[in-house]
DNA sequence: TATGAATGAGTTTTCATTCAT
DNA sequence: TATGAATGAAAACTCATTCAT
């Protein structure tokens, strides 16, 4: 019954549940490889120091989220719609992975600067790539252009990176649910007024 | 030319500005009272802990900001307008005490329990006078019935938070174009469609 | 009958003891404010790294020998008769402080960077200060001037900084024989063959 | 272009170089083998252990400087010329070695009670063939008798010994003059005064 | 009202060494 | 002959807090 994955999964795992539980900085080291069952020494074999924990938990679900985001965005029909889409799925993932989403927005500012760099410009290629759709949807007269992009992006990864703050598994909405009325208010919000189209 | 406000009001917006730089956990009492020019037995005369400095920082915010929506909320006039000029108005506070914001969204995971309830009780009556207008102006029909109103306040409060991810007082918006600009957007989410009110 | 001296006095006093039994390296923080019965916390109230022990070891010793060899050097009379002064006497504070010697020379590779540079200027300035002599009896004409003065300045302080690899308290030569006897024979090296003084 | 020497003597030339350079404390197992282009696992196979390393660096090039002395010492001619002769050679391959014998002097400390006692023993029987040619000058008349013969070897190897504290390969005398300024120095100082005999 | 020396428990990280392969 | 994952013990240092003054 033990955990079979890989050493440096497991630890991420684990790491990933005690950051959320107690913070990045509530949580010792010692905690972390005792959770995991092993000693110091295999964590830093793996990891140089404990922030590469930090940096690797969001690191690797950017790179999924990006993974996703590209391939909605390159699919075809109306940028309204493609947009839907990806927007209603990362807020799915990012409710199937909200400890590491919670970890990482409470704690990156704890990440040395090179390391807090390299995950700007990550996140930077995400926000990119979004803002490029609703540019497309600005140009085709869907969305309102008097909005700039840039801060109707900001807008809605606000909304997203808090879901922590307030959405619990128990509650009434599933991830589902919170993915379509979040996306529908955005995207009414964005929408050029008296268009007709329905707020979903 | 010495900062003349009584020390607590120093400590606080000492301790304000380093966490904001450095994290609350990243900011050690020994480098607070050094920057306001005291030592830690005068810090400890009046804060009988680290994490007060925390809790008094976002509580002495979060009450001007009650106090404000209630002037709002009190008011007079259609149930969206009230909405909207607290909304701007709490979005303009916001940034002009960002980093106090920051610090607690940041950390206040970091607080012992009891403080950590006491600060959501606050935060909740907040959110609860937010909750009442939403609801008073899906009642008199502007606002779309089938988005939960506690939904709806989340989704706002969660961008309104991550301001300081992104706004920075160098950019090209100021906090009015920024809370114009939200709120533009999260009324027309919220507003029935088709009722012909314009966008902004 | 607890020692009464200032803590950071005592600290240097036991660390000197431990590094010259068990190596700088081979002593721990740990051990050092265990001997002097008192905690890390006060240990590092005065002290802001280890190595700032073996720092101001040094220094003490090396400000002791400074201000002393610039007495005899004042002095008046032939060079070498105050040259003789002065390195008899660096040598017995030098066996009067072996421990700090010892320490020093072994472990000085492991200092910072900067505070390497601070005490070379230091050394320096004694050395500086010791080849003036040996220069004023070349040019008296006591010495031979063929000798390079640095070098014969760095021939004495090799034997001088060495001593700790035999000298013992309980060896059958005391500080003053040891004195006499390294001056004799180092004098003789330097004096101008066939002048008739005798070797002392 | 690979390094074609066995796998131990790479090992030596690369701790020899680390130690020199960062101290014997301050190099670690990980950096050594890093440096030489293997893992630890094949260090572990021909060392038993980081220390055999010290300690084999010094008995190298102590077995190479006993047979040379040895070599001098047995010659035939006057004491004070194969003394002579020989306290040249010291100085010359100890600076040919100098890393070797810089962190053998700094860290021989650090070597486990046997380790060093077997060092000890090497180093005194070096010690008495330096110290025989000494008497031998003595009851030849060449050198003064009052001088203890330990003492006056003992003042010679402190000098060679902290060579490495002044000398630079860039600076101003090679391994060839420091040998002669520092064994004319010596010299003059152990021979019977008024003798006639020139500093060389 | 304020000082600053001292505590004690804790932190992250390092490292020589081992051992199954 | 060599690998490299893993151990376990210890290291230097930090820090919120207390308390006699």
């Amino acid at each position: 019954m033990a955990d079979e994955r890989p050493l440096p999964e497991r630890l991420l795992a684990v790491a990933t549940r005690l950051f959320a539980e107690n913070g990045y900085e509530g949580t010792s080291v010692q905690e972390i490889v005792r959770a995991a069952g092993v000693t110091k020494g295999a964590m830093y074999h793996y990891f140089a120091a404990k922030d590469d924990l930090l940096y690797e938990i969001y690191h690797r679900l950017l790179a999924l989220q990006t993974d996703r985001l590209r391939r909605f965005a390159g699919g075809t029909g109306p940028a309204e719609e493609r947009l839907r889409a990806a927007a209603v799925d990362v807020i799915e993932t990012s409710i199937a992975h909200l400890d590491e989403l919670t970890v990482f927005f409470r704690s990156m500012h704890l990440l040395p600067a090179e390391k807090q760099k390299a995950v700007r410009a990550e996140r930077r290629r995400y926000h990119e790539c979004f803002r490029a759709l609703v540019e497309e949807g600005q140009r085709e007269g869907t969305f309102r252009p008097g909005v700039p992009a840039d801060l109707a992006v900001n807008f809605f990864f606000g909304a997203v990176h808090q879901l922590s703050t307030w959405w619990h598994p128990d509650g009434p909405l599933d991830a589902g649910a919170v993915g379509d009325y979040y996306v529908g208010l955005y995207l009414d919000g964005l929408r050029e007024p008296g268009d007709g189209s329905p707020g979903r």
